[in-house]
DNA sequence: TTGTAGGCGTTATCAA
DNA sequence: TTGATAACGCCTACAA
């Protein structure tokens, strides 16, 4: 490969002038048809700035790490990734993924000065702050997507939405159809600890609308798609069985509905079903998924753009991490409906029963 | 940040010894107390080799690219990201993601060292040769995963299927069920050209059984469920109507199962369907999806594990490249059956009508 | 067993 | 407008 003296001595320069035409620097400064030399002799050669040479001298990289959500591909991650994606690379960032469940490579990585910055797009958002430590060099950042539990600043800029509202749309909605046996499909047990503002909201908002409630877990280790359908056989063997069932995301829906079409339980006749994110597939499942819309499209664009906008920016180093927050919406389909009637009635005469 | 000399200072050696024991070199050939004395200062001063410094004189990046496939997140990439994922971290490689159309930056990649390898995931497989000329350091490589047209070999490692083999398996199905008016759902048109063997192995399939086909394209430009929706009411418009639709992969099958339930049309009682990847989603739709199981997973993880092997093996960097062929089969769930009475009667004694 | 010196390819500083 | 020189942080002959 041909390095920057390479060029220099086939244009006859020094390669001090080589590296100003190349990065079009004190532009004026430099003879046109040195320049053109210059130029001509680097296409000739077919010469390449050493990456490395550069990151070693400028200590930037240009390269950013992304944090994915552990062991399953799930679809919330998928459009991190590809919204991710989309910007840095109309910024000449280029992306590099990091397997969830690594953090600590995480850290290696802004360690070793080979990434400029951090995404950190797994929960809970707030651990973002652990990577703080990590941080070695003055224009290194940390960014975080997802939605939060506390404080909205965490330490580090936080593009982000509250689950907990986003739990109280699908009650809501769930109740004024006539709902009152409820049940929150979280996926394993052990993922209740990672979203914990969901359960919480998701008891108060039932106990705020006299909604009985229940918790449906999964096993643990398995594919959502299977969760799905193994919490929704679960959930049908519940004395008294639930009206409405809540899966914490799509996937797991989809497997709910997977689930009830194999037992053959009508939905939403005799079981309605919600999910959560809104995924690309919910409108497109059977029936169409009723679920309540996580921005996070939008807020993962919102975060990058801001992130690769302070890390071009060479003015301000210090500027302080702001936090932006985005809204969680329902969205209708038609998964979910009015109770069965015989069940309506069932339910206000058997309240005793739990 | 600490740099080797920091520590070296620290310990009261040269910064020789300290780059022997970061590296667990000569080990034999550093003192024990030494030894201890270093790693002990290396983890007081928090120190890290830097990875900058470590490429420009070593030439290697311990890093990998891979080419995403264009435009949409397709559920087939989703795997081949997740495997080689897997793989690499337990080699101590970092993955690069590449948005799909900009093979222009995979080359760049190559040229500025910045990855040892870059791994085409995309359609036309063969047109990961394209790069070779992109290889300007002694060990880089290309490898590329997925199903090619042509000769088993085209000049860089790959781990492929033959796709009009899976094609062929398809049609077989239909066939044996005694359907005689098949689609091929190839997405758009411009999609064709991406995949003529299917096309070609649909066709040659379909007459060989003396079978009826058409092909019913999708508008461009749209997410791949809708493109499935869009087909299958394309689909039902055609005369004579089709009794089964080939969908050229499972997320367009999954819109043509939405297309078809909206339209009231019932799978497999009036219209079979049969996707192709077999992606995780298809055994949890409605009807559970009757597919192509291509071999992706499996092809991934023999890829990029021969490629970190390779990349590894400094004893020969000029390997010939081995492709490794993988088999597709046919996973018969519920979304295909026998065509309608009706049909058939009706089809023996309107041939013309075509 | 340890240390010295040189170089990897680039950019930045200063001088011409 | 151009060029010499000195880093950047590490590794690797070679020498001690």
């Amino acid at each position: 490969m041909a390095t920057i003296r390479d060029v220099s001595a086939a244009a006859g320069v020094s390669p001090t002038t080589v590296s100003r035409v190349m990065n079009d620097l004190d532009s004026e400064h430099v003879a046109v048809e040195t320049r053109a030399r210059v130029l001509e002799a680097a296409e000739r050669l077919g010469y390449r700035p050493s990456a490395a040479a550069r990151a070693l001298v400028g200590g930037r990289t240009r390269t950013i790490a992304l944090l994915s959500s552990p062991v399953v591909y799930t679809t919330w991650f998928a459009i991190v990734v590809e919204e991710t994606q989309k910007i840095l690379d109309g910024h000449g960032y280029h992306l590099l993924l990091v397997p969830g469940g690594h953090e600590g490579e995480l850290r290696e990585l802004l360690r070793e000065r080979r990434v400029d910055a951090a995404i950190w797009a797994r929960y809970p958002v707030e651990r973002a702050t652990d990577l703080a430590d990590a941080i070695v060099a003055p224009h290194q950042r940390i960014a975080a997507v997802g939605s939060i539990h506390a404080s909205p600043s965490p330490g580090c800029c936080v593009a982000w939405w509250d689950d907990a509202a986003g739990t109280r749309q699908a009650v809501d909605h769930l109740a004024a159809l006539g709902h009152d046996r409820i049940a929150y499909l979280p996926g394993p047990s052990t993922a209740l600890a990672l979203w914990p503002n969901m359960l919480a909201a998701f008891e108060c908002s039932c106990d705020a609308h006299a909604v009985r409630h229940m918790v449906v877990h999964a096993d643990a280790e398995q594919p959502s798609f299977a969760a799905g359908v193994q919490m929704a056989l679960r959930a049908l063997e519940a004395t008294p069985r639930p009206t409405a069932l809540f899966a914490r995301n799509d996937d797991f829906a989809l497997g709910v509905l997977s689930g009830l079409a194999q037992a053959g339980v009508a939905v939403p006749g005799e079981i309605s079903v919600i999910g959560y994110n809104d995924a690309p597939v919910a409108a497109y499942t059977h029936p169409p998924l009723t679920t309540v819309h996580a921005p996070i499209a939008e807020a993962t664009r919102a975060l990058v753009e801001d992130l690769v906008q302070a890390l071009d920016d060479d003015t301000d180093d210090g500027t302080p991490p702001v936090s932006q927050h985005f809204l969680t919406r329902l969205v209708v389909r038609d998964s979910t409906g009015p109770p069965p009637v015989q069940q309506r009635r069932r339910s206000s005469c058997a309240e005793v029963s739990r």
